[in-house]
Order: C-alpha cells, then structure tokens, then sequence
DNA sequence: ATGTTC
C-alpha cells in the first residue's frame, strides 16, 4: 500500500506539476500531475502522489507517469493515471486499468426537448430501472451458454448488434468499434466466465447510472451539431457501466499471476500492487489476452443495455424509435490498456498504453477516430457526480503530445465511500436530488450515500482544467433530469 | 469497481 506523499512536487504552471526523476527512489522517470491549486489541496494528502512516483519507478516506461486532474488513490496506479510502456523493454500490469476492465461511458442523443418528457420522467426512470437489472451481483435476463459467452468475448458490441441489439451506427461511432482484438477466452479462468455468463446487459453499483439528461449548454455549435446535439434543452441518455463481475475476476486472477511473474523476471518495484510482467511475455501477452475478453464484454454489456433503454423510451412514450432518435454519439473506454502508436522523440514508436480512469481523446486526423467524426479529433465523454453535469469533449493535439491523447474520466473521488456513507443517508441524498428535481431510483440507498456529490470534486473544475492545458476541448454540458444506480 | 475480508 502506497503511502503518503514525501517526495518533492514543483509547480510548471498553473495546471501542471511535476515530480523530478529520483534515481534513489528508482524513478525511471518523473512524474506530471495536471491540477489546478484548488485540486492539488485535497491531492497533497492523498497518496495518489506516491502512486505517480511508483509507476515511475515501472521498467520501460516512456514519457512520465501521468495524473489526470480527477486523480486520486487507487490500486497500486492512481485512478487518473496514464502510462506508456515500450513494447520491448517495458511492462503490462493489471493494477494499470483497474478491477473495472472497460468501465466506460456512452451518450445518447434524442429529437426530444425537456417538456417531452418531464411528465413522463417517472414513468421512464421505472421503466429503465425494470429493464435493466442493477446492483451488487445481480443477474442479468439473458443466460448465455458457453459457446456463446465466447462469442462474446471475442466478438463484443459486434455480437450484440449481430443478436439484434443495436444497429451498424451504434458500431460506428464505438472507440475500436466495440472490440479489441486479441481477445481469448482461453486465456481467462473458467471461473471467470461463469461469472460472466449471466450477468450481461446489467448495470452492477458503486458509480455506475444510467442518466435521462438535458443538454445544459453548447460549447461549440459546429461540433456539437455533427455529433447530433443540436440545441440547449434537448434530450440526452448516459450509460456508466463496465465488464461487471467477470472483469473484476480477469483483474484479480492476473493479480496473482503477475505478482509470481514479477519476482520471475526480477521486476523490483515499491509496491506489489504494481505486479506486472514484460508486455512480449508469456504472461503479459496472456493478461492482455484476458483483458480483451473484459473489455469486449463491457462493450456488449452496454451495447444491450442501449437497447433496453430504446424499448424503455418507446414503450413510455408510445413512438417508434424514428421518432425519439436515440442515436449514439459515442462510447467510450475509461479503464484499459492498448497498443497505439505515438510519437516519441520525433518517431514513431508503438507503446503500450495504460489508461486507469483517464479517457483517450485522440486529436483530429488519427485513423482510430470514427470516420466521421475524424477531422473534429475523438470525443470524450466524461461523467459527473450523481446530481451535477456531464461533458461531451473533443480530444486534440496538445492531448496528443502531452499525454498520449488522454484526458479525465469524471470528477474523481474526493472522500472515501467509508466516509461519505458516515456524512449522510442514503435517504437525505435522494431527498435533497428530488427536492432539485432530478428523480431517482437506486437498487440501494448505500450506494446513493457513497456516491453522494459531497464525495466528488468539482466535475467543472477538473473539466477547465483539461480544457485549458488543452487535454480535451469543451462541446457540451448535460445536466441530469433522471438517474438509475446500482 | 466487486456474489464488497477466497
């Protein structure tokens, strides 16, 4: 376990931090940490700082070890870490994407305004919360066999649409389409995939929602308006959710393995929490292998859900899809490792990047952008808090050279879940949403405790932040109107 | 995040 902060932080500019390289403490490479002042106050006591300096610590890191400004403690990285590793002399570690592989985010736009459905919003929010089922542990409607499963996990949101849930835009505008490739079920425990078998298309707890949403503002009209958000006041849908048990399984059967493979190859770190192995690894090549199968499955597992919600809103509504228009703008990972190519030292260079709650934001022109939307750079979807906004964003060029087109995941814990249950009830934290007028439903009143907005920093805040040091461009911001939790 | 301390 990583402990508080004592190594030396210098201050670039006002967004940017840096931990010099410290060969005594076995630096490789120094750390950057992107936060204002305001966020670096509650930052300075969080051991999330010694976490930075640990993974710089990493065999074959390239570039710095990176802190989004939502950073805070996590397993071993610090949520709101990016690092690259070289694919020779570098590693792959699980504590790098997080027990949540592929927990991501994507947003839906609609043809309907507010007062569409503030009258119904009751009656929607009962109908998403029937449809999909939520909370700790809880199963799903569909049984997959095995055969299936392993479709699944090879195939993702592509098996999905194939099943009839979703259409070919929905694949479109998903970041790689909706699966990785490299996916091997065999590369997974058995146990992981019983896990898995039924539990797709459901929600899970902690911080995963489904959110009714209306577009609060438009940064940038141009670009909102390819993306479909047209005007203020319209219409959006969020999902929040990821690769679910099986994912948390993957995560923590590489744990153990990596742990042996790092005391194998002779990988010293300060913290065991960093197992790793070298990427061209048997071992490393078969967490990869694993993590692909998640990642797939938290692809499909929100690309099923999608299609509830339309069901949802159809039924509600009494109109066809055509004309309620839930199409979605984009879907996008916030806990995964990937092999991209980047520029390093004026060449081309194929790494291995870790994104542990931070969200790739390719700057325009890169080919793993969406056709369509490749000369606007690939959209970032980040979520607030339960209760306060969510952002579309655009990834850029700084983003590109600065973090390895990187930025934020949502407005990152502040206080721990013990703590914020102890500050409020569950009960006082849905009473104080309705009395804003955002209703809601919850598989349990704990979760809405330990998500409460006190919990979090200031979503805007860690947006501005990005968007000045220019990780990510602002295009627009939903404010909640409806939210289902686990 | 997680059939939440296999």
């Amino acid at each position: 376990m990583a402990k508080q902060f004592e190594g030396t932080l210098e201050k670039i500019d006002d967004y940017r931090w840096r931990i010099p390289r410290d060969e005594s403490y076995g630096m490789v490479t120094e750390g950057i940490v992107f936060a204002d002042e305001e966020l670096m106050k509650d930052l300075r006591t969080d051991a999330a700082l010694t976490q930075v300096q640990n993974v710089a610590c990493m065999p074959g890191i390239v570039g710095p070890s990176m802190a989004m400004p939502d950073c805070h403690y996590g397993y071993g990285f610090p949520i709101g870490g990016v690092a690259a590793f070289d694919l020779n002399e570098g590693v792959i570690s699980p504590g790098g994407v997080g027990y949540d592989i592929n927990c991501g985010v994507r947003l839906l736009r609609t043809d309907l305004e507010e007062q569409d459905v503030r009258g119904k919003l009751q009656e929607l929010t009962d109908s998403l919360f029937r449809e999909i089922p939520a909370g700790v542990g809880e199963k799903g409607k569909i049984q997959l066999d095995e055969k299936e499963l392993r479709r699944v996990l090879e195939r993702g949101s592509e098996w999905a649409v194939t099943q009839g849930y979703g259409n070919e835009n929905d694949l479109e505008v998903t970041e790689d389409g909706g699966f990785i490739e490299g996916a091997d079920p065999d590369a997974i425990s058995d146990h992981a995939r019983e896990r898995g078998r039924p539990q797709l298309g459901t929600l899970g707890s902690g911080n995963h929602f489904l959110e009714i949403q209306c577009v609060d503002r438009i940064y940038d009209d141009e670009a909102a308006s390819r993306m479909g958000i047209l005007d203020e006041g319209q219409v959006t849908v969020m999902v929040h959710t990821g690769s679910r048990g099986l994912g948390y399984q993957v995560c923590d059967d590489a744990l153990k393995q990596l742990q042996r493979a790092a005391q194998k190859y002779g990988i010293d770190l300060p913290d065991r929490q960093l197992a790793c192995a070298p990427v061209d690894s048997p071992e490393g090549e078969s967490y990869f292998a694993g993590m692909a199968c998640a990642a797939n499955y938290g692809w499909a597992n929100r690309q099923i859900i999608t299609h509830w919600m339309r069901e949802a809103f159809e039924r509600v509504l009494g109109r066809g899809i055509s004309q309620i228009g839930l199409q979605l703008v984009y879907d996008v990972a916030h806990n995964v490792a990937k092999f991209e190519e980047h520029e390093v030292n004026g060449r081309r260079q194929r790494l291995c990047v870790h994104r542990k709650g931070a969200t790739r934001c390719f700057g325009p022109g890169r080919e793993e952008v969406p056709e369509r939307y490749r000369d606007l750079g690939q959209p970032a979807i980040i979520p607030g808090d339960m209760g306060t906004a969510s952002w579309l964003m655009l990834g850029t060029d700084e983003a590109m050279q600065l973090t390895f087109g990187s930025t934020c995941h949502g407005a990152g814990r502040t206080m721990s879940r013990t703590a914020a249950k102890k500050r409020q009830h569950g009960r006082e934290v849905q009473s104080e949403l309705e009395g804003r007028g955002i209703r809601v439903r919850s598989a349990g009143l704990k979760t809405l405790a330990e998500e409460a907005s006190y919990a979090y920093k200031d979503v805007d805040r860690v947006i501005g932040v990005t968007d000045r040091v220019g990780l990510s461009r602002r295009v627009a911001r939903m404010r909640p109107l409806a939210v289902v939790k686990g």
